[in-house]
DNA sequence: AAAGACCGCAACCGCGTCATT
DNA sequence: AAATGACGCGGTTGCGGTCTT
């Protein structure tokens, strides 16, 4: 038993948007704002899918939108989010204001992977190509005997890495407790981390935590609390 | 100048998750 | 608790533009 289909798709267009069809999505959700994609190609009078306007709307309608080139910066972001979150474009996205994630997903397939590649970075991994295959067979292992004993080949090869593709192993391993009641210095309870807001998907989040003083993609620096309805999805 | 290869981006598709009934 | 509906995400595709031969 399958799913059935988000729209009729007899009486609907499909490939390139016209300059009209845009200009109408563009009205109705000025007009009424986002939400309630189903229903909007009827009431805004479009021959679309609601997923189709959903996707034209966030991914090249939208006002705050960002267009051009990647800086190098966001360059460096993007890799930096990549090695931490793999292929999480939304929450990427989330951090480089004015990036959609489809955009940010388009740029590291051509442009990114690319360049790691010819680096001789494993774009998957971040770890250089030649032994991260051996290697992760004893993955997970970082403080094994094998792993410590890398040959004076692959030392070297690290080293001639430039500074920025130097990924240390990094120990992802999360922890989930409940919040312990944390009290300032003043006595005021100290924020709460929303792992929504923080990861950059605060337009969906009710939570009202804001992220804004955090350090790196927004972790606290003290003692990390997790509000239930904000866990990521 | 023409044809084929390649590239980049917009759009589509299928599935997972969450909310509602 | 199960079924259903809607949304959002990530992978993939297809097309138009550019480059190469």
């Amino acid at each position: 038993m399958g799913r059935s289909p988000c729209c009729e798709k007899v009486h609907t267009n499909k490939g390139a948007w016209t300059k009209e069809e845009d200009e109408r999505l563009v009205a109705h959700v000025r007009a009424h704002g986002e939400g309630c994609w189903r229903s909007l190609p009827k009431a805004a009078g479009l021959l679309r899918c609601g997923k189709s306007c959903r996707l034209r709307w966030i991914n090249y309608l939208r006002p705050d939108l960002k267009r051009g080139n990647f800086t190098q910066e966001e360059d460096d972001l993007i890799i930096n989010l990549h090695s931490l979150l793999g292929n999480k474009w939304s929450i990427i996205a989330g951090r480089l204001s004015g990036r959609t994630d489809n955009e940010i997903k388009n740029y590291w397939n051509t442009h990114i992977r690319r360049k790691l590649l010819a680096r001789g970075i494993d774009p998957a991994t971040h770890r250089p190509i030649s032994f991260g295959k051996d290697e992760d067979k004893s993955s997970n292992s970082s403080c094994s005997d094998e792993s410590s004993s890398s040959s004076s080949a692959q030392q070297q090869q690290q080293q001639q890495l430039p500074q920025l593709f130097r990924v240390p192993d990094l120990n992802l391993e999360l922890r989930i407790s409940p919040p312990e009641p944390l009290a300032d210095d003043d006595g005021q309870m100290e924020r709460l981390l929303c792992f929504r807001c923080s990861l950059g998907s605060s337009k969906e989040c009710k939570c009202n935590i804001s992220n804004s003083k955090d350090g790196f993609l927004g972790f606290a620096t003290r003692s990390v609390g997790l509000k239930k309805n904000c866990l990521m999805s």
